[in-house]
DNA sequence: TTGAAAGCGCTAACAG
DNA sequence: CTGTTAGCGCTTTCAA
């Protein structure tokens, strides 16, 4: 069962080459091709059954159909199923995902880059945990189209789909606020990157507003990529010092080592402490009673990711809005003290 | 910035086109070409920052470095889990992963194995939880590498790599029986599927060695795939009707559910009933106060597969053993009554 | 030791 | 309306 060519559909066909090409990709209006042979060239390759070589197209046209996907790590929860939408968004415009990590061992990001640009991939979508504004500038220069996920460079004016950090971090905190707690404490990480910036500004803002008077130290700042026992540890500290009354976890993994750090010092959510963590997870509906989160439109970020993308890429017309800021969904739960 | 060519080197270093193929391919010794051209040649590559259009490469070649993964879904926690590991040690042979998944509204198994033959994939790593047997059948037959994980079809001889499942299960049932467990249920889906049937053995075999009488009933079966609320109740149902006093999950989505339904009766662990789950997740860490799983080796169930998957395409020498069991590993936590 | 040249399968400009 | 043909960038045979 040999690979079925053009060439071998012309022939069946008895027709010339171009002609397959033309009607197969949809071209025979301009170069008016007769239907009864546009017909017998549909019914003949796919009797044949004839797929065309992606290497050669994409040798001719330069296209490849293949979108490339940056991450840090696809296995965290939020990129994981992040990019199974992705993958299934890109598949209705007909495109396949290749991916790359560029943290744990893979290749460094210039690395990755070089070796997606070498398979010549359409277009990029990058959640840059990483810091590779750089890269990402020289990939702007030479005209690919990118778009950013949950991250931005204000430099740059790349599109971007981003979750409303500000705003799920201060619903968070009001929430935290109108079940009685005073003294509301942050675990962030990173701070001087963007989201987590907005995620911050989300806190601080909310908690003047509401005009409790923090202490600064109430901020308790993380490294990103620490090693989860020290981050454990951080964490655990940091209540001890503070003695927050209620918790605002900046992300999904901070909330987790939050709850073992907790464990670790004898103290329960929420009959010792309230909380509330930014992006959702199985264990935070399933740790009992359940703990609030502020939910991530994944589905939507995805869509919308891919959509303008494509859009970028030329393959559908350019929408208006090129970078979007979805709202987040505070998912009510049980991580509150009563009375 | 434009792209540079293997032409543009062969000016520049003012050799043929063919000289600097053979020196960037490392083929100099057979085309025996003089020491100082290959450096020049090189060393203007290098300046240049030549590296090959992976297309032309592709078309000319037949291989693209390039694997197919693919999954049922890859947002689970396994699934994604290992994919990053995949992606990783591929890497490290000079290949790129492209994934697809056969669930949710992607294309279906068939349409994906065309359009990743249709790039030219070099090989495939199927983690079948769809029934695809018979499309692998024909991929064989067609000579492509294929490597399955976490399945195996035992008609078709492909090359697998899987964790033991009959092991992992049978020593989460006898950590319950040594626990004090006398009535002790499964709760398995597909029992069709060849891991599945591998752990409904772990579990009755060790239920029948360790003498203990166990009604038919006390092996709950689910179908994959089925909505999460409906799982659910039937496992309460299930519980409610069997009564047992600690229970072996054969899957981590299993056990999450049988969480739930759990704490839907009212019940907890390990209070009310004993626990094992098959496949570890953050949540059995981290529910109070832990739950026993049996973890997975996802990293060296990654690297062999590649290694493999290598074999096979002829990258490297083939090993000896093509398909290999990799023993799970039980994390003992607290899932069980004191006394 | 090196270079010329044939194609891999496809698209699209151009000539009928 | 349809067919011919020139490449896309690369590998590899064959001749020099």
């Amino acid at each position: 069962m040999r690979k079925v060519k053009i060439s071998d559909i012309a022939s069946k066909a008895g027709v010339s080459i171009s002609a397959v090409s033309f009607v197969l990709n949809g071209k025979e209006k301009e170069m008016r091709i007769s239907k009864s042979v546009a017909r017998k060239i549909r019914q003949v390759a796919k009797k044949e059954g004839y797929h065309p070589n992606r290497a050669a197209v994409s040798l001719r046209t330069g296209e490849s159909k293949i979108i490339g996907l940056i991450v840090d790590t696809i296995s965290g929860s939020f990129f994981s199923r992040l990019a199974n939408v992705i993958e299934t968004e890109a598949g209705k415009y007909g495109y396949k995902v290749i991916y790359g990590s560029t943290a744990n061992g893979s290749e460094g990001s210039e690395q990755l880059l070089r070796i997606l640009s070498q398979h010549n991939v359409d277009g990029y979508l990058v959640m840059p945990e990483a810091r590779i504004e750089s890269q990402i500038a020289s990939l702007i220069k030479r005209k690919n189209p990118v778009v950013l996920i949950d991250s931005y460079f204000a430099k740059l004016g790349v599109p971007y789909v981003m979750v409303d950090n500000f705003q799920g971090v201060a619903d968070g905190v009001s929430w935290l606020y109108e079940k009685g707690y005073r003294r509301i404490g942050f675990v962030g990480s990173d701070l001087d990157m963007v989201q987590m910036k907005d995620r911050v500004r989300g806190y601080s803002d909310t908690v003047k507003a509401k005009k409790l008077k923090i202490p600064k130290g109430l901020i308790c700042e993380t490294v990103y990529g620490m090693e989860n026992t020290m981050l454990i540890r951080k964490i655990a500290d940091y209540v001890k010092k503070m003695r927050p009354d209620a918790l605002m976890f900046g992300a999904n993994y901070l909330g987790v080592a939050g709850l073992e750090a907790l464990t670790g010092l004898g103290m329960s959510v929420p009959a010792d402490m309230g909380m509330v963590c930014f992006d959702d997870m199985d264990i935070f509906r399933l740790y009992p009673p359940g703990i609030t989160a502020v939910e991530q439109p994944i589905h939507e970020i995805g869509h919308k990711a891919v959509e303008i993308l494509m859009g970028e890429m030329g393959v559908i017309p350019v929408s208006v809005k090129k970078s979007i800021m979805i709202k987040g969904h505070l998912v009510e739960r049980n991580s509150f003290r009563v009375g």
